[in-house]
DNA sequence: GTCTATAAGAAGATAGAC
DNA sequence: GTCTATCTTCTTATAGAC
């Protein structure tokens, strides 16, 4: 990794563990191993190498997000992905989806730091709604009315379907985020919310 | 107010707006109309207002938790208030909780303020997670138990019933803090999320 | 592209008069 | 308790050599 994309990975770290404000241009060029100086011959300024994570985490929302709807444009396909759907196995959808925000580095690091930014401008504020509630709502919403359409689940409002299966992943998420040693406590009340979803949304019989 | 508390109730604004590390002790004077040095004859530091903050909220909360948790060990008391529940009843009680968080303005303002700086340590992780996780279903675990009990909902699992109760509201709540301009949307949902809910746990027939 | 030296200004805090 | 004046330190950023 060159050193302009080390700058920016770097900066992310820290922006994640203490906030923009408390992160020292000293701090980043510490950490990448080089002098405050030299840091901007590759950023004008600290609000630069923000602005370019920024825009960075907006090009890989872009490209995950045509991946995600590429695969939605094609029900057929990911009906089949789905077609023998039960309770385990939205046990591990749910399982997966939370584990990999949870660990993920870059994503977890970029929602911390957006965390703590989210009240700075209102482009920050549509960022993180976009990216931890509208896009996770609308994308699940998809996959279940999916599981819907196949009668393994019974609704008639899809969109408060995925708030109910989402939302739940999202508090626990934010709780780990501040206290990772509760991790065990959120998987065990995770597997125990999918469990519970499944039986008030499955067919009873 | 005298000036002490004024100073705790400008800087808590403050610090909910742009968090700590942005405020500065210039900010918090001109907002108290007062000079800066005649801050530190009420506070020894900018630190000092914060932890008083902090303190005087962790009071709060402590009254808060004893009046609830008075109620709530006279179920023949609080069985009476709840005895006529229904759907109806059901969406004023959520609307009210989450019209309460969302507009009180020091529950507001102490919210923000503690989502900005809730990586800061493990002292104020815990103050989040208490205030806003384990609390609220801890409370609302107690309040659907009762209409449990009185056959007006039906599970197996209260705390679980609790998460499903309170994550949407969280979440929505979350939504309006960082963009009020989705209030009536984020209501809409609220009561949609709730008669949902009341159709999934009721007693169907 | 990286360094050393340093400018320029911001921010927290103190001294001492009133 | 509030003020003006000031100190000290920290922080971003630039200049210019290598």
């Amino acid at each position: 990794m060159d050193t302009k994309q080390r700058i920016l990975d770097e900066a992310l770290t820290l922006f994640s563990e203490k906030g923009y404000a408390n992160v020292y241009v000293n701090d980043i060029a510490e950490k990448v191993g080089i002098k405050a100086p030299s840091l901007y011959k590759h950023y004008k300024s600290k609000q630069a190498i923000f602005d370019a994570i920024i825009d960075e985490m907006n090009h890989r929302f872009e490209e995950q997000a045509q991946s995600l709807s590429i695969d939605g444009t094609d029900p057929s396909k990911d009906a089949k992905v789905y077609e023998h759907m039960d309770e385990d196995h939205l046990v591990q959808l749910g399982n997966n989806l939370f584990l990999y925000y949870l660990h993920d580095s870059y994503t977890k690091r970029f929602r911390k730091m957006l965390t703590l930014e989210q009240f700075k401008d209102k482009e920050l504020a549509k960022v993180y709604s976009r990216q931890y509630f509208d896009n996770p709502l609308s994308y699940q919403g998809m996959l279940l009315g999916l599981l819907v359409a196949q009668g393994l689940l019974v609704t008639d409002d899809v969109p408060i379907m995925a708030l109910h299966f989402y939302s739940p992943i999202y508090m626990l998420l934010t709780v780990c985020d501040r206290e990772p040693e509760r991790e065990k406590e959120a998987l065990e009340m995770m597997e125990k919310h999918i469990r519970q979803f499944d039986k008030l949304y499955g067919r009873n019989f």
